[in-house]
RNA sequence: GGCCCCAUCGUCUAGCGGUUAGGACAAGUGAUUUUCAAUCACUAAAUAGGGGUUCGACUCCCCUUGGGGCCGCCA
């Protein structure tokens, strides 16, 4: 696109909203429309607008108000007019402006763009599938646009129901969108469409054109979905004298099977990413790269360098698979950037919620929720009943920290920490072909190796010094295999069949349970 | 069905008339290694098809095909 055609780009003039309707929590692509509103804003000085479209009272939950909210804050997208902090434009929510609206549809009825129309919802229904089953674009037929001032009153009379419709005009609908230029239809086409459920109760159409106006909206950026509402938008804006924003439709985000992400894909609530552990710049930096990307070869952005870099010259046109596996290699490339004390603030809230410590603490501290966890705080271990510190439970979970994906992975990882006996089959054991016999010999070395270490130096190089140069001299039949000896070892102290290395284990273990765990691991041959 | 949008490796994408079509994720192989990760090296993998325009098309135009979106008294 030539830049002569952003020259309408002007810090300071922007002004982006997202107009989410609380009928949902919120979802990756709702997320992914309010980044490039926010990075657009941001990138021009502009302000980014924050409205909640609940006209719909019946599906809308100030619940999903509330989450929406939360988790866009989580995100770090920051909003500077919205229904929780306030804005020269407001209300910000649409429920709380229905009088302003009134005002409009009446407008529209005393000029004659807009009509009462009576027809039932069966009645149309009925229409629109046999228009759609002979062929046709379904739309309403006008039966009651010439209805005369005394057939509507008489049928108000009868307490008839009615709507409001938009007396749709004749004639080709043309706009820019930023990304694909001219985008043209035939309002022919279109029909009369409802506006307003009663003279108070704007239906989208309506509200979205009043809001933006009145909100001095300068840009319009949205999903692809919206391209057909376009035109509607751009008639009720002429009818009431509205300057028309510009308009940016963006490229949806699809499920696996390609089409646009939904319920019926699975949960996609950014929430649930939040509960599983995936961290908000991991999300930010993925979501940023669906649909767009800064042109170079470094894929690692943060919200700041994104907002430097971005540009909507360079948004993609195409839909954007929605790749988890993309997802969690960003996701644990940013766990291991983590500092250990961060990584341990942010994974204990996991190791509490799986039951394995208890937070020593008065009940009203409680939950901090994924928020991180106090320095200073003690814990009880729920299996064995001892007490630690953070610093404990921090030396445990670093053991994972670059081997996890999500947070939520690392209590089964490191559940044997806090588990008295450790539940393995005792094939497990066995390293290649090592029978019982050899087995047992490797334990009994370490027992004895490690009895003769003082408590205190039980730790990773003292344990190392001393054990490998005798894992070297086992191996059968002169291989010089460490496994025979290290791969019991690190079972006997993990119970499991992948963990970090038996070294850091023990140390963080300390010489009295790494000796009972070897003892026990004897005793099941 | 009608209208509209879109089209480079499996996925996200670079490319803006001349390139050995590049990168990342995923996959595979190898190195490292007691396991699993992490890390490093390497391998495999794409311009949907057909017409134009041009000395020359992934790139510009048209058609076909394919995919998607929308057709509410939801937003």
């Amino acid at each position: 696109m030539p830049l002569d055609d952003f020259k309408f780009i002007r810090p300071g003039k922007i002004r982006v909203r997202i107009a989410p309707s609380p009928t949902g929590l919120l979802h990756i692509g709702l997320a992914r429309t309010a980044l490039f509103n926010y990075l657009f804003a941001k990138k021009y000085q502009g302000n980014f607008v924050l409205r909640i479209e609940d006209t719909d009272i019946e599906r809308s939950d100030s619940g999903f108000e509330e989450d929406i909210i939360e988790n866009l804050q989580w995100l770090g997208i920051e909003w500077s007019e919205g229904p929780d902090i306030g804005g020269n434009f407001g209300p910000y929510r649409q429920s709380e402006k229905l009088p302003a609206y009134a005002k409009y549809i009446e407008k529209l009825l005393n000029t004659e763009s807009a009509y009462r129309c009576f027809c039932s919802e069966d009645e149309l229904e009925a229409k629109r599938q046999y228009a759609m089953s002979i062929g046709q674009q379904p739309r309403y037929n006008g039966k009651c646009s010439q209805l005369s001032s005394d057939e509507i009153r008489k049928l108000l009379a009868e307490g008839k129901k009615s709507i409001v419709r938009f007396r749709t005009p004749n004639e080709k609908v043309s706009f820019k969108d930023l990304l694909r230029g001219k985008i043209e239809f035939d309002s022919n086409l279109i029909g009369d469409f409802g506006i307003a459920k009663d003279l108070a109760t704007p239906l989208y159409n309506l509200a979205v054109v009043v809001d933006d106006f009145e909100m001095k909206i300068s840009h319009v950026i949205r999903g692809e979905d919206h391209i057909p509402n376009t035109p509607k938008q751009i008639l009720l804006q002429k009818a009431l004298e509205f300057p028309r924003p510009e308009y940016l439709h963006l490229p949806l985000i699809l499920g696996p099977d390609r089409s646009k992400l939904s319920k019926r894909h699975g949960a996609f609530a950014i929430a649930d990413y939040r509960k599983e552990g995936y961290l908000p710049e991991a999300i930010i930096n993925f979501m940023a790269f669906l649909g767009w990307n800064p042109g170079g070869e470094r894929e690692i952005y943060s919200m700041p360098s994104l907002i430097k870099e971005f540009s909507i010259e360079r948004i993609q046109k195409g839909g954007a698979v929605f790749n988890v596996r993309r997802l969690d290699f960003l996701n644990g490339f940013y766990i291991r950037q983590k500092s250990a004390e961060k990584f341990a603030e942010i994974c204990i809230p996991y190791l509490i919620e799986a039951g394995l410590v208890v937070p020593a603490f008065k009940s009203e501290q409680y939950p901090p929720a994924y928020g991180g966890m106090n320095l200073t705080q003690t814990y009880k271990v729920s299996g064995t009943g001892e007490e630690v510190n953070f610093n404990y439970l921090q030396n445990i979970v670093v053991l994972y920290q670059e081997r996890l994906k999500k947070l939520s992975e690392i209590s089964e990882l490191t559940d044997f920490f806090f588990n008295d006996k450790l539940e393995y089959n005792k094939e497990l054991l066995k390293w290649k072909e090592a029978g019982d016999r050899e087995i047992e010999d490797s334990l009994n070395k370490l027992e004895k190796i490690i009895s003769e270490i003082k408590a205190e130096d039980c730790n990773k190089e003292i344990l190392e010094e001393k054990i490998l140069p005798e894992a070297e001299k086992i191996g059968l039949s002169g291989t010089k295999d460490r496994g025979y000896l290290l791969w019991p070892f690190r079972v006997a102290l993990t119970g499991k069949e992948a963990s970090a290395g038996p070294f850091e284990v023990a140390e963080v273990l300390g010489k009295e349970k790494v000796l009972k765990r070897i003892r026990e691991a004897k005793e099941r041959l």
